[in-house]
DNA sequence: ATTGGCTGCCC
DNA sequence: ATTCTGC
DNA sequence: GCAGAATGGGCAGCCAAT
């Protein structure tokens, strides 16, 4: 049977677009999807239209690719792009309405047969495969060759899948909804089956091929990853107390990066939170791992790096280690890690997602010897579990978890069985030196701003970077560390538009540099070392907790303030 | 052989 | 990762 | 309360340019 057409993909995701009932979303797609001919073609609609595609298998191809490849066909410069770019703020219908305009070449996209959504799907896949020395130019190619054949809408949305933001307001959570509602299963049956799979995709062509009955034999087994159980945010210990019933399950919030580490027979791998394998980088968690108890498990912790005398390091530390292949034996020594387990979901042929994490934990304490699990005490009073937080924090932690006795492991989740309390932000008032016009709905607002320190002297020489720029353009008065667009709402980031285009001296792109005049405070929840700002320090975390209308640009903090902050968490 | 731009993925 | 917003 | 959107700093890897 034909295969159906990516463009009748393109106008399903068009009226989603423009459908705000999530409701009337999830039918129009469920109508959508129960109309296609084969597994193959669930498979890759649902990566579509969700852009999964593009997480699914790795392009390395993104924003300047493609507007090298746009140069090539119609022949608008960076400028003339950006100018269109900001009449939308969407790059996918920047591109449509460049296609519309014209292309070279009179590649007249009507005389090609209709592109279907397996062709498409495949295209993406192609360029995902190519890599090797002449990669880049291969891949602008296919790209080229592609956006010159499809019509402007289509181009759309192969161009919205290319870089991931599809911006339609239909993603995993009602595509879930919509593949139960379109192929009779329950949401509950998907929900759990994503979660186990990893991609949506990939249900879709199960439920397609043996029908919504076979969901059912879904759980975790190892060497395949399931994605982590989530925690909620909570502001105090005493909510997280209230919400588990008096009595929760408190461990460390270690500030390192998330591992799932299976194994089966003899065999170790190691998962990152987004399922990615990790097992050549830490060769000294796997050879750990050969040494715990058990033919076959599925374990969930954190891994830190420390320093030689066991203390952990700050996070950029772990993450010199985490993702890397080259050079893995040198980094071994120079930066060794730690391995904090808090979690088993699986042992010795048994799935244990449903057993209480009470029963999880005894578990997990016959499997791992006691010093690599993440410590973790019942706290059933407030006194109890500020006692635990004050060690945590002295122990190097963010913060801790709380985490309900009875809960299940529920893969992917983000609920209140598990909440995260976090210390309290530090605060500094920063002046606003330049502000970035943002993209999507933020597309005509003002919407993220340099935030910078007083400078006590430094700075100077010639200027290498954007903050660098602004910071010479100011005559060097004030000094960037961080850059945020969290903490105020829609109507505050629209006053503050109008207000700072009022102090306007200079446009780079889509930045305005401004006079430094607006002051506000800066929740944050690391300052780190920065090779980005020539000052060498940067806000990790930074959100804006209030304009302060009432100080005046010279009484922001000072850089030598953020360098004090700084070294004080070190010695901490 | 090094450097720099870019992407993807950690948080 | 954090924050806000519409449903 | 959930799902989705918008966007931060910094790391390694990959490839192109020098």
């Amino acid at each position: 049977m034909a295969g159906t057409a990516f463009e009748e993909l393109c106008m399903l995701c068009e009226t989603l677009a423009k459908t705000p009932s999530r409701n009337a979303k999830i039918e129009l797609a469920a109508r959508f999807l129960s109309k296609l001919n084969s597994p193959s073609e669930v498979s890759d609609a649902v990566r579509l239209i969700i852009g999964e595609a593009s997480k699914d298998f790795t392009l390395n191809l993104g924003y300047s690719h493609l507007l090298k490849a746009l140069t090539n066909i119609t022949g608008v410069g960076e400028k003339g792009f950006l100018a269109e770019f900001g009449e939308t703020g969407d790059l996918g219908e920047t591109v449509r309405r460049l296609l519309e305009k014209g292309r070279r070449g009179v590649q007249q996209a009507l005389v090609f047969r209709r592109p279907t959504i397996g062709e498409v799907a495949g295209v993406l896949r192609e360029i995902a495969e190519i890599s090797g020395k002449g990669a880049m130019a291969k891949k602008l190619r296919i790209l080229e060759s592609y956006l010159k054949r499809l019509t402007p809408l289509e181009a759309k949305y192969f161009t919205k899948n290319l870089v991931g933001e599809i911006r339609h307001g239909f993603g995993e959570g009602l595509m879930e909804e919509a593949l139960a509602s379109a192929f009779q299963a329950s949401p509950e049956a998907v929900r759990n089956a994503h979660m186990v799979v990893g991609s949506l995709g990939r249900v879709g062509e199960i439920l397609k091929e043996q029908g919504a009955g076979s969901l059912q034999s879904f759980t975790v087994k190892p060497l395949t990853p399931i994605r982590p159980m989530l925690a909620e945010p909570a502001q105090t210990l005493r909510e997280a107390l209230e919400e588990h019933h008096g009595r929760t399950l408190l461990e460390y919030k270690l500030d390192g990066a998330r591992v799932q580490i299976h194994k089966h027979h003899s065999q170790i791998k190691i998962f990152s939170r987004r399922l990615t394998e990790v097992t050549k980088s830490l060769p000294e968690i796997v050879e750990l791992a050969e040494t715990f108890r058990g033919e076959d498990f599925v374990v969930d912790g954190e891994v830190v790096a420390v320093d030689q005398s066991g203390r952990v390091m700050p996070f950029q530390e772990v993450m010199k280690r985490y993702r890397r292949i080259i050079g893995v034996e040198e980094a071994l020594s120079r930066i060794p890690t730690r391995i904090f387990l808090f979690d088993i979901v699986y042992l010795n042929g048994e799935p244990l997602l449903k057993k209480p994490l009470t029963e999880r934990r005894q578990l997990l304490e016959k499997v791992a010897p006691y010093e690599f699990l993440t410590p973790q005490v019942e706290a059933s009073n407030l006194e109890e579990a500020e006692a635990f937080f004050e060690e945590a924090l002295k122990a190097g932690c963010e913060g801790v978890m709380a985490k309900r006795p009875s809960s299940p492991y529920s893969p992917g989740r983000r609920g209140k069985h598990w909440l995260k309390i976090k210390r309290q932000p530090e605060v500094l008032d920063l002046v606003i030196v330049a502000a970035q016009y943002g993209y999507g709905y933020r597309y005509r607002w003002l919407s993220d701003y340099y935030l910078a320190a007083l400078n006590g002297g430094g700075g100077g020489g010639r200027p290498e970077t954007l903050p660098d720029y602004i910071e010479a353009l100011h005559g060097w008065r004030f000094r960037v560390v961080g850059k945020t667009f969290k903490g105020l709402t829609n109507a505050e980031i629209e006053a503050l538009t109008e207000r700072l285009k009022g102090l306007a001296l200079e446009t780079v792109g889509r930045t305005v540099i401004v006079r430094p005049e607006i002051v506000v405070e800066v929740g944050f929840s690391n300052i780190q070392p920065s090779p980005q700002y020539s000052c060498g320090y940067a806000l990790r975390f930074a959100r804006i907790l209030r304009i302060r209308d009432d100080k005046k640009p010279e009484e922001a903090d000072s850089l030598d303030r953020v360098k004090q902050l700084a070294s004080k968490k070190l010695e901490g």
